[in-house]
DNA sequence: TATCAGGCCCTAG
DNA sequence: CTAGGGCCTGAT
């Protein structure tokens, strides 16, 4: 284990604010994260986060998946103080972060993240991870399943993912697999797009629109820029913004923005807060 | 029973 | 180009 003191930095904000599927809360303090084929058991107490590492080098991967090296204090400087509806939203949200998350992962999550509920969300990921992703253990004995890569998707009947209870998604996700697969889209030129280019690219996969572009800009490439506009966030403007948001204020990381902005919706009316 | 969940595809006009 | 219907499924 290797501890590390951080500002600015909350598992709990960060489970919660929905970016990564595969974050579980375990509710004694501690989280349980899996990244494409790694897995991390994680706990914090105030600013003292426990990362579960054997070895630096390993550490060095968590470090960038949780955008440690960012300085997000930055970003709550920026918000205007006379906008109390963002300024609440930062205070409670400024633990999360950006996560930097696997390119492929993420536009798989976000295909099945569409017109669905969270719960089931998680439950159709774990789900696919089981039958098509390839069986981990750590070193603890803990057993695990890798997310399943594009290719084990590649040439399933459409329908196929309905048994992992997708839906409709299923024909999305199997299509833009098939998509990836062949090098018809190029997830690695993908990537060294600017974010217009990269959304443009993302957009012609299957099942992937504009607000799914925007999620995987935003979380896997790091296009701060990216604002993915879900109908929770649509409600917010109208019903905070009648006059339009100020998006000009928060140019180049107006994602940072609606990650504060949507993590204060998901977390009203509940507690109001979860942990700090 | 109807609505909604971090939308998108497809077809009409 | 915009508008609207349809869509798997489960929770409320």
């Amino acid at each position: 284990m290797i501890s590390l003191e951080l500002e600015n930095f909350s598992l709990a904000q960060i489970a919660a604010s929905g970016q990564c599927f595969r974050m579980t809360d375990l509710k004694d303090g501690s989280f349980e994260i899996i990244a494409g084929d790694r897995y991390l058991k994680a706990s914090q107490e105030g600013n003292i986060v426990n990362f579960g590492c054997g070895s630096l080098k390993e550490l060095d991967f968590w470090i960038k998946y949780f955008d440690l090296e960012e300085n997000y204090a930055a970003f709550g400087d920026a918000v205007d103080p006379e906008d109390d509806y963002l300024s609440e939203a930062y205070r409670r949200g400024s633990g999360i972060r950006i996560l930097r998350q696997d390119l492929w992962e993420v536009t798989a999550s976000f295909l099945i993240s569409q017109n669905n509920n969270i719960s089931r969300i998680r439950r159709c990921i774990a789900n696919i991870c089981e039958r098509y992703g390839r069986k981990m253990q750590t070193e603890d004995g803990v057993i695990y399943h890798a997310f399943p890569e594009a290719e084990a998707f590649a040439g399933l009947e459409p329908d196929a993912l309905m048994a992992c209870n997708l839906g409709y998604r299923s024909k999305y996700l199997v299509r833009s697999a098939e998509m990836i697969a062949s090098g018809k889209i190029s997830l690695d030129r993908i990537k060294r797009m600017r974010y217009p280019d990269a959304k443009a690219e993302l957009l012609k996969l299957y099942g992937v629109g504009g607000k799914v572009a925007d999620c995987i800009c935003l979380f896997a490439l790091h296009h701060l820029e990216a604002f993915p506009t879900d109908t929770h966030i649509k409600q917010v403007l109208a019903r905070e913004y009648p006059e339009g948001f100020p998006f000009a204020r928060y140019g180049g990381y107006e994602g940072v923005i609606q990650q504060y902005i949507f993590y204060r919706e998901l977390t009203d009316g509940k507690d109001g807060e979860i942990n700090a």
